[in-house]
DNA sequence: TAATATATTTATAATCATTACAAATTAAAG
DNA sequence: CTTTAATTTGTAATGATTATAAATATATTA
């Protein structure tokens, strides 16, 4: 997942019922290579100078196929703040509070209980965490 | 927490140097009384007939002088609908997909590592599950 | 108690992210 | 090719939240 190829790419939007069209390649792409849980402004700014006639409502478009067809998770984490994670693994965010940062971390499901939520069916798990990052901690 | 009085949120929210002025005391009562995680709208339609000249934009401002005040936490689970709630104890919301409704759970934070987030530090703790709850699943 | 200052509430307008819509473009099928 | 369907695009509409400034209520001081 971390380094696809174009054409890997192609194949698991294909997989997933996607048609790759070269706006949905270049946004999945971005997703999968900076990893920076990005807002649909920050995908709309880093690809329109490759793709100069991209609009906005395109991304939109794109992101929500790739929601609906299950392939990347929305984060929120600050109201108005959509972010887009196309790492489906179980996984946490931390969010620092002074740099801004969204950090991923691994936790452990298999140890929490939920002793509330007996004969519950799961389908999604969101964990965030705000606070102060260790780059920020040291500096002050 | 569970049932506190009139006069006992009045000293509650001076003892959070926040004045308790009527609308606060009320949108506050109606946090506690109810936890069902409301909007905006819904606590301002609740609260609408007793307070009649309330408006929105009092409720929006009640609701972030809580925020800041660190006295309720803000819900974000689906995008464009801010939940809020009174509890403090740190605790996860299970939102059922069929029926909406959010529930409350607790769950063991010492039981999780956060490998990730050596020398991080934590201020705000936030989980969430999607899914589809008891009533529902008996339900089909 | 009256006068003044301060805090709170309110209505209205502004903002901003997202969605709706319909036209334009591109790709696919016959 | 021609026709049909899918995708992309620009513009307008929507809706939640915030900004602003006036109105109201509360507190302070003389």
């Amino acid at each position: 997942m971390k380094n696809m190829s174009s054409n890997e790419i192609k194949k698991y939007l294909s997989d997933n019922n996607i048609k790759p069209s070269l706006p949905r390649v270049k946004i999945f792409e971005y997703l999968i290579q900076y990893k920076s849980h990005p807002t649909v402004d920050e995908i709309y700014i880093a690809l329109v100078d490759e793709l100069v006639t991209l609009s906005k409502t395109t991304v939109y478009n794109t992101l929500n196929l790739f929601l609906k067809n299950n392939i990347i998770n929305q984060i929120l984490i600050e109201e108005n703040e959509t972010r887009y994670d196309a790492d489906m693994e179980i996984h946490g965010h931390f969010k620092c509070n002074k740099c801004g940062k969204v950090y991923d971390f691994d936790y452990d499901l298999s140890k929490i209980e939920f002793d509330a939520l007996n004969e519950f069916t799961f389908t999604e798990y969101h964990t965030y965490i705000k606070g102060i990052c260790k780059n920020c901690n040291v500096k002050t």
